[in-house]
DNA sequence: CATATAAATGTAACCGGTTACAAAATTATA
DNA sequence: TATAATTTTGTAACCGGTTACATTTATATG
């Protein structure tokens, strides 16, 4: 149907070989010949057939992204479009393409995710670390599929990753807090299993420690991480009668909730009252009041992962490489006491 | 390398082409046969290289979402992934695959977008009516390539759409400030070339009519919309002296940078002043005040735009369709005046 | 039971590039 | 100028499914 090599190849009076070489930017082709082949392309207006080049090189030049955007507190939700810039500025710069595929999705009675794979769909995956689990793994070992994780993985696993210093996250939010002469930090919400929680909370301890201020832990208080239960848990802190004057939240959406006790206690924010959270958030000028945050550069996160990745496609057997993307304080209304 | 259709056949003593019915669930393979097909695939670990089945059939079983996440105006943006949440679930469900491509992204001398088409690397488009050009029109009108647009486009052109009616989306706003005891309504920001704000107006205009109120081009205020624009724009208003009592924001950023502006001027939200403004915005609920909007569907959006697409590409000789997604009044504290 | 009809299966061409290897043309070297 | 080395070009197999068409096998009908 349409035109093919061997039209250009007959036009250009060249063998298809010839012309697939021009195709390619291969040395080998004379000047002379690369022109008539390349004038007999644009006679015909021929543009390569990607499906067929795929499958004669037995390589689709195309990663997935797997996301798990039913998962709320995916951190990769509601700046999920910045992830994938960076991601995709560096998968097409390279000349791979990038599909997207919900973790859960079904076709038939498998996963999309795992049909990829089986199928040879794409040369390679990005996915979170959340969604690993032992199937998963032994599919990809069984081939050395080429992925990247989203997130150090909880369990033990001979696989490439980027994530931020969580430890270093819980550092930077609780000195920022010091820093503004809170004292009494509390940490609030997160699931005290997931290993981000585990790393942030040890950075907290840390610089407690070094602080030489004593490491409380009935302040701290984890749970799930929602609007309500933000207000209940601030609510238990502030009967606790321990002259808390400060907190570390673990989503900003606890924070919030939080507030709300905290106003309705009486206290103010900042002066009586001290708030971080992680992962910063959109119209954040414009929420009351507006909370100091530990941000992520997320585009740089999503260009490192492509990168990552698109160097293990292109060389298997390169050893496994973690990335650790720096975090910043982002200071705001929220902790902006003045010093006493 | 892998193991293929032909090893199959061998193993289950038929032809290539029967495992090919089998894999393809054809009717006319007994039973008897379909077993032993089904066995042998079992025991020598088969999958079917999709690589080989998309050149056989030459086609990819592809779309692509083409977004313009660098136009910061782009609704998509914020919420991006709810209308791509609509669109993976239609595309996954019917056993094709999903692509992501940034309009602007270049790939050699050529867009990303435009390879995309001319190397059949995908089945059809998706993508936002903004980026429409006279070049990108020709290339699709000439495969006549599948394609739906997110957006009623600026020009007539004979493609398909999913769109919000935003008449209609302007006639919501209206009517619930009218509904909540304002009367003299802006209609603020925006950019007045642009046919989603034409519309607006439109219905502006028409409810002001049916309710009697006089329509004031001066409180007709249109410009870029950033905070400093909201705020520059709504003192502007004030100063006219106008008596105005309320205002429509074509985008919720604007929206805030008038509330400072309303607060400086010594008027109260909701008493003295209404807000409404369009596009929903995540933690609503902790923005002061919480604003009023005129939301969308966008999970609905996309999965009606996904729809439409692969009806396209399997019944390409369909005639244009035009869908309209229903909106509606999110009510918040920026309208909530007490009745007087 | 012979023949017509339908169902099941097989054969082989085909999709459009890539690439190993061979052959021809060109340039370098003795 | 003959021969070797190098550059350029050509031939044809190959990637792994699908599918039109032919053929065999099973079932229905007179």
């Amino acid at each position: 149907m349409g035109v093919t090599i061997r039209d250009v190849a007959k036009a250009a009076e060249v063998s298809v070989a010839t012309v697939s070489r021009v195709l390619n930017n291969s040395p080998s082709v004379s000047p002379n010949t690369c022109e008539r082949v390349k004038k007999a392309m644009k006679m015909l207006d021929f543009f390569p057939n990607s499906i067929a080049k795929n499958f004669a090189q037995q390589s689709t030049f195309t990663v997935a992204l797997i996301i798990d955007i039913d998962k709320p507190t995916s951190f990769l939700n509601p700046f999920f479009h910045e992830v994938l810039d960076g991601i995709e500025k560096v998968v097409y710069s390279q000349g791979y393409y990038l599909l997207i595929v919900n973790a859960n999705t079904m076709v038939g009675n498998e996963t999309a995710l795992s049909r990829l794979i089986l199928e040879k769909r794409v040369d390679g995956l990005i996915l979170p670390s959340s969604i690993l689990e032992k199937n998963l793994i032994g599919m990809m070992k069984k081939d050395e599929f080429p992925v990247v994780l989203i997130g150090e993985p909880e369990m033990k696993v001979d696989i490439d990753w980027v994530d931020i210093n969580n430890v270093l996250a819980g550092e930077q939010a609780v000195r920022h807090l010091i820093e503004n002469s809170y004292r009494k930090i509390a940490f609030m919400g997160g699931n005290p299993n997931d290993l981000f929680y585990k790393n942030r909370l040890a950075g907290y301890q840390s610089i407690l420690e070094k602080s030489g201020i004593q490491y409380d832990p009935a302040i701290i208080k984890p749970g799930i991480d929602s609007k309500e239960n933000g207000a209940r848990l601030m609510k238990e802190l502030l009967t606790l009668d321990k002259d808390v004057d400060s907190a570390i939240f673990n989503s900003n959406v606890t924070a919030f909730g939080a507030v709300n006790a905290i106003n309705e206690s009486g206290l103010s924010i900042p002066e009586d009252f001290g708030i971080v959270c992680f992962d910063d958030y959109p119209l954040a000028e414009f929420t009351v009041p507006p909370l100091t945050t530990v941000a992520i550069d997320l585009r740089d996160l999503g260009a490192q992962a492509a990168t990552m990745l698109l160097q293990l496609i292109e060389k298997p057997d390169s050893s496994r490489q973690h990335t650790i993307i720096s975090t910043k304080i982002i200071a705001r209304k929220s902790t902006a006491r003045s010093r006493n």
